[in-house]
DNA sequence: CTGAAAGCGCTAACAC
DNA sequence: GTGTTAGCGCTTTCAG
C-alpha cells in the first residue's frame, strides 16, 4: 500500500505541496518521484511512463523542494555566510565595502550559492553563531587579530576564508589580502619623487588598531626610512570624518607638503576641508588616497591614489571557498595582491620646490 | 530505556554534537534537553538539578543547536531574502543601493534576522526560488511592472514586501516607494523659481521602462505642464555613463539652461563632462539629480538634488515586513514617502537671465 | 524496476 | 516531573 490520502500530515502547509503528495498523485513512491525530480538516489530505476506521470503530477501541483530538508539530509546548505567586521560603515563609509560585497555575491551567484550576511558576531560565541547547519562557509572581512578569536575560528569545523585580512602567524586559517606594505611603498615614492620630503599620515578613527592599518603605517615607515625621510609620532594623524579641525592643523603642524589618506573617505573629506580653508590642492598639498574607487574620479582634483584590486580579491577568495567546499581543497593557501597607483590630480611637486 | 551510546547515529558530524548527545551525556531525555536548552516545549517540567546538568552538559559538550533541523520544524527560519532587479549594479551605481542594502540589514539585525541576498529570480520560476522553506519573507526592490510576475508573486504564499517600487494597481502586494512626481515637482519648481524655462531630463540607459521612471518623467510632464513650459521629446535623453558625448549635445540640442538627472551618478557624469569641456555649472548649466546622498557632497560643485528618504523607506519597509511575521498583520498597506530638496551648489540662475 | 524502512536534528502532543 | 511517540520533507540503503 501506497500513501493514504487523508492522514492529517497531508495538510497543505505553507511550503506547498510535499513529495508525498506528487507521489501519492503520481502512484508513485516517495522515493521514485525523488528520483525523477532530483535525480539523486543512485539505485533506483523508474521506468519512463512512471517518470513522466510524476513529472506531470509536480507540475500539476506545483510542486517545489523544500530545500530545509534537503539541507538537513544533505549537510549542505548551498549558502555562503558573510562577515563584515563593522558592517555599519558599508553605506557612510568608502565604496571599498560594496565592490567586495558585489564581487562576492557575482562570483556565488555564478554558481549557484546563496549569500546570507551575517550581523556582526560576538567574538566569544562564533559556534554557535556560524555552525549552525545553514551555512557551508564563511567569508570574513577585515577579521580582527585577536587570538582568542581566531582559536575560536579554527575550532569551526566550517571552512572560513578571511578577506582583506593579512595573515596571522599562528593559525592557519587562509587568508586574502593586499599587500599594504607595498601599495604605502608605491605612494611615498610617488611623493618623494615629486619632491616631497615631509609626508602625513591621515588614518581613520577606530581603525587604527586593525591589522590593514598596522600594515599601512608599517609600510610607511619602511619606505620613509629607506629614503631617510623623517617619519615620527608627529607625522601621524587620526581624522574624523568632518574633518573641521583642517585649518588649525594646517597652520600648526610641522611643514607636510603632502598627506596619504587611510581611505578615499578620508581624502575626499581632506579635499573639501582644504578647499573650504581656500588651500589649492594639490598646489599647495598633495593628497594620496588608498583605495582607487570611483569615488576618486568624482573628487575635484581627482584623487591620486593607491588601488588594491578589490574585486580580484573577493573572486579569488571566494572563489578559493567554492573549491575548498566541491573537492576538500588545499585549505591554508594564504594570497596577497599586489597594489597599483593611479595617478590622477590631486599631487604634484611641492609648492617650494 | 534511554539512549544508547553506540548507535551509528552518534558519530560526530560536522554540524557538531546534537541534542541526542546532550541528552545521553546529562542522563535525561531529549525532550528534556530542549526544553531546558531552548526553554519551547510547554508540557515538559525538569527539576532544577537535571536542568542544570544539562545545561553543564551542554557547555561541556560545546552544543550548537541546528537551525535547519529546528525550521524544518517550525516552519520558521529567520531569514528574509532580498532581490535586487539588477543587482550587478550595486557597486558600479549610485550609493541609492548601499543605502538601501544598509537599512534594510540594521534592522533586520536588531531583530535577530539574517539576509540573504538572492541572485536576480527567473520571472517564470519565483516560487521554486523564494518559497523553499530557507525564507519567511521578501523585500523586492525595484520590481518590474510585469503583471505576469506579480501574479505569480500572489500564488507565494510568502509575505512580499515591494520597496521602491510604485504601486501597481490591480495587486495587494504592499508597496513602499517615494513620491517620484512630487519629487520632480520640487526640483522644476526650484529651476522654474531660479528662471529657467527650458529643462533637459537626463535617464539613464535601461532605466527607461522602471516604474519609477515613468513616474519622474510623468511627474515632470506635468510639473513643467502646470508651469506652462515647454517639455517634449526632445527634452528627454538617455544617457550613458561616460557621457562623452556631452560636448556635441551641448553645441546641438535646443536652448537648454538646466538638467534634471536620473541619479546622483549621471549628474555626476554630466559635471564631470561639463568639466571637461569648458563649460561652467551652474553659470551655463544648471544641474539637480535624484537622490541626495554623500556623493552630491563630494562633487564640485556640490550637487543639488531632490532627497527621497531613503533610509527611512528600507527601515519602514523592514520593520512592516516583520510585522507581518509576527502578528499576521495588515498586509496590502502601501506607503508613499514624500521627497524633499537638497539645494547646494549646482543651481543658479541662468546666464542670460 | 520499485517500495519499505530508517533517519538528518529538533519539537510538540501525549502518556504516566 | 519525565519519557515515549510522532513527525517536519527529503534521501538513501536495502529488499524484493
Amino acid at each position: 500500500m501506497l500513501y493514504d490520502a487523508n492522514t492529517k500530515n497531508m495538510r497543505r502547509n505553507s511550503t506547498g505541496p510535499t513529495l508525498k503528495e506528487v507521489a501519492l498523485a503520481a502512484g508513485v513512491s516517495i522515493p521514485a518521484a525523488s528520483k525523477v525530480l532530483h535525480g539523486r538516489g543512485s539505485s533506483i530505476r523508474v521506468s519512463e511512463v512512471k517518470a513522466a506521470e510524476i513529472r506531470e503530477a509536480a507540475k500539476r501541483l506545483k510542486y517545489t523542494p523544500n530545500a530545509l530538508a534537503r539541507s538537513l539530509r544533505s549537510s549542505r546548505s548551498n549558502t555562503i555566510g558573510l562577515v563584515f567586521e563593522h558592517f555599519g560603515h558599508i553605506a557612510a563609509g568608502p565604496q571599498y565595502y560594496v565592490q567586495l560585497l558585489d564581487g562576492i555575491a557575482s562570483e556565488l551567484f555564478k554558481f549557484h550559492y546563496r549569500l546570507t550576511i551575517l550581523p556582526e558576531v560576538p567574538h566569544h560565541q562564533v559556534a554557535s553563531v556560524l555552525n549552525n547547519g545553514t551555512l557551508d562557509g564563511i567569508i570574513w572581512c577585515k577579521l580582527p587579530a585577536d587570538p582568542q578569536l581566531l582559536k575560536e575560528l579554527e575550532d569551526c569545523p566550517l571552512p572560513i576564508i578571511a578577506l582583506n585580512t593579512p595573515p596571522a602567524s599562528e593559525t592557519d586559517l587562509c587568508f586574502f589580502s593586499c599587500d599594504n606594505e607595498g601599495g604605502m611603498k608605491l605612494a611615498v615614492d610617488h611623493l618623494a619623487a615629486l619632491g616631497h620630503r615631509r609626508i602625513l599620515f591621515a588614518m581613520e578613527l577606530g581603525e587604527t588598531e586593525t591589522p590593514d592599518a598596522q600594515a599601512r603605517l608599517s609600510g610607511m615607515r619602511q619606505a620613509m626610512e629607506m629614503r631617510q625621510l623623517e617619519f615620527g609620532d608627529e607625522d601621524i594623524v587620526c581624522w574624523s570624518f568632518s574633518a573641521d579641525e583642517f585649518p588649525a592643523w594646517f597652520a600648526s603642524k610641522p611643514p607636510h607638503t603632502a598627506v596619504i589618506a587611510w581611505n578615499e573617505g578620508i581624502a575626499g573629506s581632506i579635499i573639501s576641508a582644504a578647499r573650504s580653508s581656500g588651500i589649492t590642492i594639490p598646489k599647495q598639498l598633495s593628497v594620496i588616497g588608498f583605495d582607487s574607487t570611483p569615488y576618486c574620479d568624482s573628487m575635484m582634483p581627482r584623487l591620486t591614489a593607491v588601488r588594491q584590486p578589490i574585486s580580484e580579491m573577493a573572486h579569488a577568495a571566494t572563489r578559493h571557498l567554492l573549491n575548498i567546499l566541491s573537492e576538500a581543497e588545499s585549505v591554508g593557501n594564504s594570497v596577497k595582491f599586489t597594489c597599483s597607483l593611479d595617478v590622477r590630480d590631486s599631487t604634484s611637486p611641492p609648492f617650494s620646490a
